[in-house]
DNA sequence: GTTCTTCCATACCGTAAGGTATGGTACGGT
DNA sequence: ACCGTACCATACCTTACGGTATGGAAGAAC
């Protein structure tokens, strides 16, 4: 199996990606980690442009639909449910709490990668969207997709990082406000159908 | 007026950090884009590391409370007046927004751009706390001055990034429901009587 | 006019990193 | 046994960049 050694070169990268950043992921600083040398890399991979290209496949392969998937096969059916075990499990998993934004970091000065993570927003929006919409099918439930959205990923990003707790009792209070104007647009009458 | 060369070097230093993030701030670029050479930089500077503390402090000074002093500057008085005008600023300011998220970029694996964000974010949260309490003095005050400051800084990271005007919508709704729950909770929920 | 300070140019060095060329080893197919 | 291919090591080149040393031009101070 060829692919053993190549996935060595990934799996080390996305590593030190998460570590350092994508300019910290030299090939020297690669061949140091991994006990091998340059001349193993640039068998394997089409210089470094080659293999940043692969790095970012295999990020996306392996980091982005995890979630969604994990909460797919969660034995929950309500659309709040969905929401919740998501947030949770987002939140909990560590590696891809330090990866992540540095992929995002990355996508800043390059195409490729800006690529990768414009996909990966693009699915995870439109997949909290139709989670909320599920709760209560209006224009608040895209508002409110969007904004557990931004405010999982804003907290990545001021200093210091917001509290998990915090982050998770925003959410919290988002998708309860939404519930509350299903019920509320229900009796009221006016916000009955949507497209 | 010795200073005046200096800022030249501290305001390119801020042009190309928001073009090409710190990474692309070299001396030598510098020097390129300047028409001079590096020993006026280090007549200027401490070397490279003394160069970026004084550009992170050039970028505090210039950037971190602008903002606040032009809100504060207008006839406006109420709290929710104030976050409009505040919101309808930011998102104006192109240069801002695109200098900002390569700071904070920066923040993410330099402890005095961490340092220099951290006074930013906390001093900024406060002041939307502040105006959100203004409109209703309650815990969801603060968790709503959180959230209009997420979606900010969030919408400037994901990709594309958010447009403005569904981030002006996301505070507004932010701010109006609010509004709404102050009115609610002044009576115990059963006053109904609104403007 | 001499001297000191400010500001900057030129030239050079060391290191890190990407990249290439080449050879060597292990292994499967025939 | 022979050969080709996959896999990897060694050695070397070039460039980019931070940093240093040195000297020179211009103006202020005296």
């Amino acid at each position: 199996m060829p692919a053993a050694s190549k996935e060595r070169w990934l799996d080390e990268g996305l590593a030190m990606l998460a570590e350092t950043g994508i300019s910290g992921v030299t090939i020297d600083a690669l061949s140091r980690r991994l006990g091998l040398t340059k001349g193993s890399f640039y068998h394997h991979f089409k210089g470094l442009h080659g293999y940043r290209a692969d790095l970012l496949q295999h990020f996306e392969k392996r980091e982005s639909q995890a979630f969604i998937d994990l909460v797919e096969a969660l034995p929950v059916d309500d659309g709040a449910g969905k929401l919740r075990a998501l947030i949770e499990a987002a939140v909990a998993d560590e590696a891809s709490v330090n990866l992540e934004p540095r992929v995002r970091i990355w996508a800043s000065h390059d195409d490729l990668a800006r690529a990768c993570i414009e996909r990966v927003d693009a699915q995870r929006v439109e997949y909290l969207r139709r989670q909320c919409r599920a709760i209560t099918d209006s224009e608040l439930a895209d508002q409110t997709g969007t904004m557990i959205y931004l405010v999982g990923i804003g907290s990545g990003h001021i200093v210091p990082p917001l509290p998990v707790g915090e982050q998770v009792r925003l959410c919290e209070r988002l998708i309860s406000d939404l519930e509350a104007t299903g019920t509320a647009s229900r009796s009221d009458g006016t916000e009955g159908s949507n497209s």
